[in-house]
DNA sequence: GTGGTCTAGACCACT
DNA sequence: GTGGTCTAGACCACC
């Protein structure tokens, strides 16, 4: 599992990580019953607190993504594939519509905003 | 000049009046040399601390939004509409490109995330 | 009488006058018993607030460099010549050592700072 | 570290200690990576306000001389040191040259100012 | 433990 | 009345 960490970045590290196996798991990287890397292994890998992994895992958990069994691990659940899609599309929605808004409140025309989503979208 | 505050939102109070108050003056709301709301006479119409308020008028004096003149008030800065509006833009653009990014390692088509956006653009 | 303001600096608009003044009398443009500009027509002269002109002549009389005549105006006193001279080396020679001081907290070697008080001296 | 408040100055505390701190980096005492002292540690040392200390952090941090990471510190800045005495050098170059204005503007000859400069320097 | 934000109220300097 | 600074203490998020 690959995991990158930006720590100059604005988003909480325990975020990053979420966001990243959340990505990998709705993507196919990771399959059901794969099993994730260790609490102590992962933060030794990248050099941060086990207690940041461990809140990233906490999180994972609670939202359904992953299972933690005691003195085992931590598996990726066996779960609605398209529950999970939805929940990442709402929250792309929710971004999206956020920076859209205030876009408009800067006064940038909708022709203008488009144009830079389209230039986005060709990177 | 009107300022919403949402008390509740993960965002610094201070930071959304930043943001609202360059959104009017890069939008025309407020024109050079208008002058903005007294420290405490915004703290008490918005009912938070002069303190806040003060933070945000740092803020944007600091950005070249506004000049501010002891004794007498904090006024909008004469300043080049165009850098400031490049300003916005620029920061318009690193939002989109976050959120466009972090779609697509959800597994998103970029169809699906074109649609998504569409329907946002249209509300 | 020459009187130029600076508002965006951080030093008080009354301490500019004063300081300004204060030079003219030491430099000799200003003479014993001349009158000086009356505190609305300087005020008015300089689109100030007639208080703040005020304030600088009240220092001005207060240091002995002015004497105010009820309902006739400010006039420039009969003054030991000397001791103003004296007086404005203290003020040059306090803010002289205040910044030598920090240029050599900074690291600065007196070499360096020579070389810079040349450069100005040659300006 | 070691910082030294003059309370009763008319320099605000958070800008003494900002200069301060600026001196020691650029004169290497502080060097790169080096961790300052907590907010509330050096706030209770220095017996002032935390937010003192914070705005005077904020500060370095905006100036580029040091980083800050959440939960963790603030760390002095791997920056250039060439960019910091620059500025540094500016900023002392800024006030001789007001100081020798000021002078000249009181009527003292060039021959004066040298004279104060050296007594000055030689102490 | 760290920094990030906010409060409510005080005092001072400038206009 | 305006902004500029400071206090003492609170709550939250992050490591």
């Amino acid at each position: 599992m690959k995991i990158i960490i930006n720590s100059s970045s604005m988003v909480p590290i325990y975020e990053q990580i979420v966001d990243q196996v959340k990505a990998q798991i709705v993507a196919g990287d990771l399959k059901e019953n794969d099993i994730l890397p260790s609490v102590r292994g992962l933060a030794k890998g990248l050099k941060i607190s086990a207690l940041t992994v461990k809140k990233a895992y906490d999180n994972l958990e609670q939202d359904g993504f992953t299972v933690t069994v005691h003195g085992k691990g931590t598996y990726v659940a066996v779960a609605n594939p398209e529950r999970m899609k939805e929940e990442q599309m709402r929250s792309v929605e929710a971004e999206l519509d956020w920076t859209v808004q205030k876009a408009r409140r800067c006064g940038l025309a909708d022709a203008e905003i488009r144009k830079i989503f389209e230039i986005i979208m060709e990177d």
